[in-house]
DNA sequence: TAGGCGTGTTAAGCCCGCGTGAAGATCAGC
DNA sequence: GCTGATCTTCACGCGGGCTTAACACGCCTA
């Protein structure tokens, strides 16, 4: 579950992302100001920081700098519409991205995933939680509700290469080219009886798949 | 500081630019024929050329493959009024983006402002974002406001292509040639069809595109 | 004003891709 | 060699995307 610290010091747009993002399965924290805001930093150590620039008790630019002097925690920085200078300010000191207030929620979030996904190249989050089930990567293992879930050689690297991709599109020619090698990339019969099989052992309702989505024409995307 | 080589024939328009681009900062260097401007570009290698389709040497279409030979460089095209079958020719053979003598030099700047903006390196952001909704390349997810825009296979490439070259001019030839192969470039009406569908999905108002926009006699332009 | 051209829109039919079940082939462990 | 598990292969039904054609509309020209 990654862990989002807002520092922003007005009440309505703390509650909207509070709740927006925790309906998004992030975990938040918040601070009011910029003192507040750095101790929260090193205490909640979370895996995104937002900020708003105008902050009460100090400027944006001096808190980027107080986080950037100890870890490289993702930044993306909140501005007022006609702050330029502040921005560029803020990004030399080493915020990630900046959003413009007003800003839709939508936006916020595709830069909030973009800026996670930069931050973790190849360190790989090793679990991953559903409501209905865990994978969990390095144990090679899936944990559904009562017990473990068998799961036979190939359909584990189908998962495997699904849950890496989490929430991305993975094109049929993909997933068999890693699966099943390059000259199998015309064989998507494969496909479709193997994730069946997946979806039989993994999701509630199997015709009515909730995680393991087909995109016709196209390919197949893990979601949670 | 932005290089621009300006190849036209006509003294008056050279000095124009020459001035109001230079008051702009830009460096300005310039040729009167298509010979001499081919070995401009290999020697001042530009950032940007401004080419006019009416040389007295050779053919645009030449020039801009004799530049397509060997570089990317954004290439602008000046074309006389009614020269339309040349500027569809000019842009099939890889010019970025037209203007019509004559022209307002305010267009001229943001048409090469946006060429250029392209061409920077860091102009490969694989998400991009409008007012209306959010366009995720590498996920291959469009994002609009309640939820996710689900697109058909054709939408999607349609879509791809169109976003990878906002702001630029796309023939209908070159969609055509690109989405569904090299000998479907005269089914104009696949292309009404699907940016149709893909209008009906994106668009706040799909009968006023704001996004999708059609240039008559053309192609398509992306634009944000 | 009529006609042509390019474009947008809609609907109908065809065909392909997907899901499903089951049977045959292959392999590992004993 | 036997057995069970796993993978491959095939046939079938169905829904949806693509194609295609017909029509409406605006713009320009004769």
């Amino acid at each position: 579950m990654t862990k989002v610290l807002v520092i922003d010091d007005e009440e309505p747009i703390l509650r909207a992302l509070r709740i927006n993002l925790t309906a998004r399965k992030y975990e938040v924290s918040t601070a009011a100001d910029g003192a507040s805001g750095l101790a929260a930093m090193a205490r909640d150590r979370p895996d995104v920081l937002i900020l708003d620039l105008g902050l009460p008790d100090m400027d944006g630019t001096e808190v980027i700098r107080g986080v950037r002097g100890w870890t490289s925690t993702p930044i993306i920085v909140l501005s007022a519409w006609g702050q330029e200078v502040a921005k560029v300010a803020a990004l030399d000191a080493g915020a990630d991205d900046y959003v413009t207030k007003p800003f839709g929620m939508n936006e916020l979030l595709a830069r909030l995933r973009a800026a996670v996904r930069r931050a973790t190249p190849g360190a790989d989050e090793p679990v991953l939680t559903t409501p209905d089930f865990t994978v969990d990567l390095a144990a090679k293992r899936v944990i559904r509700g009562d017990g473990d879930v068998r799961l036979t050689p190939t359909e584990w690297s189908l998962l495997e290469i699904l849950v890496r991709n989490e929430n991305r599109l993975v094109t049929q020619k993909q997933l068999l080219r890693e699966v099943w090698g390059p000259q199998y990339q015309t064989e998507a019969n494969y496909l479709r009886v193997h994730v069946a099989h997946l979806r039989r052992k993994l999701e509630p309702d199997p015709s009515q798949p909730r995680y393991l989505l087909t995109e016709p024409g196209m390919g197949y995307r893990f979601s949670c």
